[in-house]
RNA sequence: AGGGCAAUAGCUCAACUGGCAGAGCAUCGGUCUCCAAAACCGAAGGUUGGGGGUUCAAGUCCCUCUUGCCCUG
């Protein structure tokens, strides 16, 4: 209590820090961002939250996504939270601009963003210096018909052919990114020289939090966590979002959970084989997570199962770089 | 109790008349610039239920035991 109070006894506390909140799914990174902004708010300086994971962002993904719940979002404003129907196909650039653009609003405002969401790319979009050339529904619909038809591989040996940099970096299976790159190149006429940028932080007073679980802990409460989504009815969500179109939305169809109650309303699957398939790639996309996250040398990693998690994280959070 | 069928990687299953035990999924590791809860790559993993026999060579043929399923009583 006395660092609170020694903090908040400084000119100008917080004003232009940046918290960032990672972690893989199931760590409990919403509830410690919550608590976290519940603190700051408690010492006198307002915070939010700032969404930064791909599928919160679709009104009607409650329960497969563990959304933040109303009470939660009444105590602290939650931004980029319910933003897209189903049926809308998100994406990292909209999703940096917009992340962006809140961050801003609330510096602006004097406000603490806190930005918590276990997609990694988007957390790196809107920290880094990432810059998305366009995109082109008819290119990308083009490529993605040929694709189709001809295959990856012969896609990627066109791609070697105008663009071999490009080719040696993507896998000649991937046709995901084979056909990204070709619709780079003709749309800007250069080269797809992408890759990831340094690690490097656009604005001043960043902070970046992990919250570290033992993968066999982690396991157990991806489990649980499912256990406890079918239990509060996500199989009824997702039957009630098929009227919705949840079928025709490329990005949200495919999401944890959500997929696999598709494959079971499809009958490809009963019940039991989906829940286990949900838990199956929900332990796949927390070790994919890792593997972003582990990397990131400017983490201030912290225990999810200390009982001073909050505080500590407060503290961590005023540290300056 | 008798008869039949089966037993191969953690799981589900392949392996033509005996001829170097494989695949999918799981597991582990990795890649990542507009679908990223996506897409993709790699690795490890086996005394072929136990024991015996035939054969240059047995997952495969023979005997036996164990376990499971089916049929008959």
């Amino acid at each position: 209590m006395s660092t609170l109070l020694s903090r908040q006894s400084r000119t100008n506390p917080g004003a232009d820090r940046t918290v960032v909140v990672v972690g893989p799914t199931a760590s409990g990174k919403s509830g410690l961002a919550v608590a976290l902004a519940e603190r700051l708010i408690a010492s006198g300086r307002p915070a939010e939250i700032v969404n930064a994971d791909s599928m919160l962002v679709y009104r009607g993904m409650d329960i497969g996504t563990a959304k933040p719940s109303t009470a939660e979002r009444g105590r602290v404003v939650h931004h980029l939270v319910d933003v897209l129907e189903v049926t809308e196909t998100a994406t990292v650039a909209q999703f940096q601009r917009r992340a962006r653009a809140a961050i801003a609003d609330c510096r602006a405002r004097a406000v603490v963003p806190i930005v918590v969401g276990g997609s990694a790319l988007y957390i790196r979009a809107i920290l880094d210096d990432f810059v998305f050339p366009g995109t082109d529904p008819v290119v990308r619909a083009r490529l993605e018909a040929e694709l189709a038809e001809v295959g990856s591989p012969a896609l990627h040996a066109r791609l070697a052919g105008t663009d071999p940099t490009a080719a040696a970096a993507i896998e000649p299976a991937n046709g995901r990114r084979v056909v990204r790159a070709l619709e780079v190149i003709e749309l800007t006429g250069q080269p797809y020289a992408a890759q990831l940028p340094e690690r490097r932080y656009l604005l001043p007073g960043v902070v970046q939090l992990g919250l570290a679980v033992e993968r066999p802990v982690l396991d157990v409460r991806i489990a649980q966590r499912v256990e406890t989504m079918w239990a509060d009815g996500l199989v009824e969500e997702v039957t009630r979002l098929t009227q919705h179109g949840l079928r025709d939305g490329v990005t949200a169809s495919r999401a944890l959970g959500y997929r696999q109650v598709l494959e079971l309303l499809d009958g490809q699957v009963d019940e039991a084989e989906a829940q286990r398939r949900t838990v199956v790639a929900t332990r796949r996309f927390a070790r994919r997570q890792d593997s972003w996250f582990r990397q990131d040398g400017r983490i201030t990693w912290l225990a999810h199962d200390r009982s001073d998690l909050a505080d500590a994280a407060l503290l961590a959070a005023e540290v300056e770089d």
